[in-house]
DNA sequence: CGCTGGCACTCGAAAGTCCTGAGTGCCAAG
DNA sequence: CTTGGCACTCAGGACTTTCGAGTGCCAGCG
């Protein structure tokens, strides 16, 4: 069956070229890989992969390069994602399990990433949206002026200064404590932030207000569902050639969070492995990039991702194992906390 | 005075190599600067300043470059700090004043430094150290599992989870809680943490001990000492040529952040701008790099630092005049708070 | 004594030229 | 459908040439 050997050569492609950064050419095909066939007929397939769009050439008189198609053709139906090594999911749980707190958990997260695929790695901070109000609490710093901490079911800590237009006693403050708290503990957060919002009245004190205003500002707050942590720049250096082409935008990128959260995608899927490869993403400066991301949390919603940003021209079963690997472990510590 | 015009001559050629990004000949150099006299004479003195090692010459038959030491001697004796514009200085203040929390604050500083010195920007988060305790809280998240919140003086907020060996009921909580407020609010941390060990005996009820040694370790813990922020690693593309020699080990240094905070220097100095020329830093694979940092913090004693990264060849009169600017403000923001 | 113009010299960078060999497409035969 | 053969293409490396910015030195001048 020649469709099939097609897909061999085709797969045979994307590896070398994956392994040398090289162009690829029929002969050092067959010697590489037992295609057990010659490369007159090797050249034959490549052909007709070409007309299909799967691969290409620089130049004529030179070898091969997979393009996007041929990589998502790769990536979809030509491998699987190979399984880690018993020592790499020890170092990953040992790594992880060290964590002290949810930050921590992230920043491990990055680090390991970064480590294990050689990429640029970035994790998602889990957002705010599914969780729910565990404690508020208010500390007067001055008598005008109140620290209020809002603690969140997933760990999050946030916390903002306000200003009062008027002193507040010790009592005052209790009851304003535990005023929030009896409308909030336990709700997640859009229906603690509408609770909280029904406390006052129009023209109600100014100084409940002030602090309703601003739980309820903390807890809409997308900011920090923008939080992102980034690992393995230094990685970027490996690739020095293609630099303008590559890793100047992908640089550039990396201080926008806001597009590395449109190229990490929703978090809407769940756990399962995206993988977008070059022109496939959002952004044409990015055409020689590829994503491969997933959602993460605990239980079965993802509620934020992860996932590494690379050339093209990548691992993709090690980048995807690697990947799948520690948004498991990662949620499985969020379900344990 | 001969003596004079030679140092006109050495500044002159940091300025030009700093603009142009090449070496700068003689009779350039006459022409950009009305420096009154002829290439020839200017010659005359660029070959005294190279014998004392100011300048080099990439190549015979190039012009000249500044050597670490001539820099060294521009910055220290042939230029001034140029002040801010009045419009920089209100995009500074304009910028900062928006900030709604400490590490809001600390990533703003960054971002701005890194686009008013088109460099990558540093800046350490304040340290705890000679913050004082404003408030310790206990929230319960399970009978047996305590959140401790830990508020400074700062604006810093530590947490941690504590896995108690016993359940707690509210009233328990409440006393340990107003236990170790007592304890500690308004004490530095050294001394908030030797008091908290004070209250626990050799063999003390088993919950107050672990809820002690968890904060005495929040308080210790130099981790957030060792916290940084990087913004503006994108300005690293700038310079895609001499990418090995001084981008790939800059953009290592960036991921290792107790490299960087050797980078900033201690933070014993107060508010002096410290600038460290290529070799005269601790990492010879940085010899191509300055750094510009100084301290900032409320009150005379800096308590952390900021500044800038980049390439020997930079705007030193600039990059300068911004750290420092960005310093006072960040200082002036600290203090009030 | 220091400045200047003149001059021969150096040598890196840019441009041009040549050559090699990996790789191709096509074809005729098995 | 596969294979060996063959002519063809062309990017990249090696080599050469040219060009000119820049230098160092020297003799003369104020």
């Amino acid at each position: 069956m020649q469709e099939e050997r097609r897909l061999a050569v085709l797969r045979a492609i994307v590896e070398d070229y994956v392994a040398t950064e090289e162009p690829v050419g029929s002969k050092a095909l067959v010697e590489r890989h037992g295609l057990g066939v010659s490369p007159a007929t090797v050249r034959n397939d490549m052909a007709a992969l070409e007309d299909e769009g799967y691969i290409t050439q620089p130049h004529t008189s030179a070898g091969r390069v997979p393009t996007d198609k041929g990589y998502r053709m790769f990536v979809d139906r030509l491998t699987t994602i190979k399984p880690m090594s018993a020592a790499e999911k020890r170092a990953i749980a040992t790594i992880l399990d060290g964590a002290i707190d949810l930050d921590d958990v992230v920043q491990r997260s990055v680090r390991l990433l970064a480590q294990l695929t050689r990429q640029v790695a970035v994790v998602q901070y889990p957002t705010l949206s599914r969780s729910t109000v565990r404690h508020i609490e208010l500390v007067a710093l001055t008598p005008a002026r109140l620290l209020v901490v809002l603690i969140l079911s997933t760990g999050r800590v946030e916390q903002r200064l306000v200003d009062l237009s008027a002193e507040l006693g010790d009592d005052e403050l209790a009851d304003l404590r535990s005023l929030v708290n009896r409308a909030a503990i336990g709700e997640i957060i859009a229906d603690a932030a509408t609770a909280l919002r029904g406390l006052v009245p129009e023209e109600g004190a100014p100084v409940t207000r002030a602090v309703v205003d601003v739980l309820v500002e903390a807890m809409s707050d997308h900011r920090s569902d923008e939080r992102i942590a980034v690992g393995g720049a230094a990685n970027l250096a490996r690739f020095g050639d293609s630099f303008d082409s590559a890793v100047r935008p992908l640089l550039e990128a990396l201080e926008e969070h806001v597009v590395l959260l449109k190229l990490l995608g929703e978090a809407t899927s769940g756990e399962v492995l995206t993988v977008r490869i070059g022109h496939e993403g959002p952004y044409q400066e990015l055409s020689s990039t590829s994503v491969v991301a997933t959602g993460y949390g605990p239980g079965e919603e993802a509620f934020a991702r992860l996932g590494i940003v690379g050339p093209t021209r990548m691992d993709y079963p090690g980048s995807m194992a690697a990947v799948r690997a520690v948004a498991r472990y990662v949620s499985r510590i969020l379900d344990e906390a």
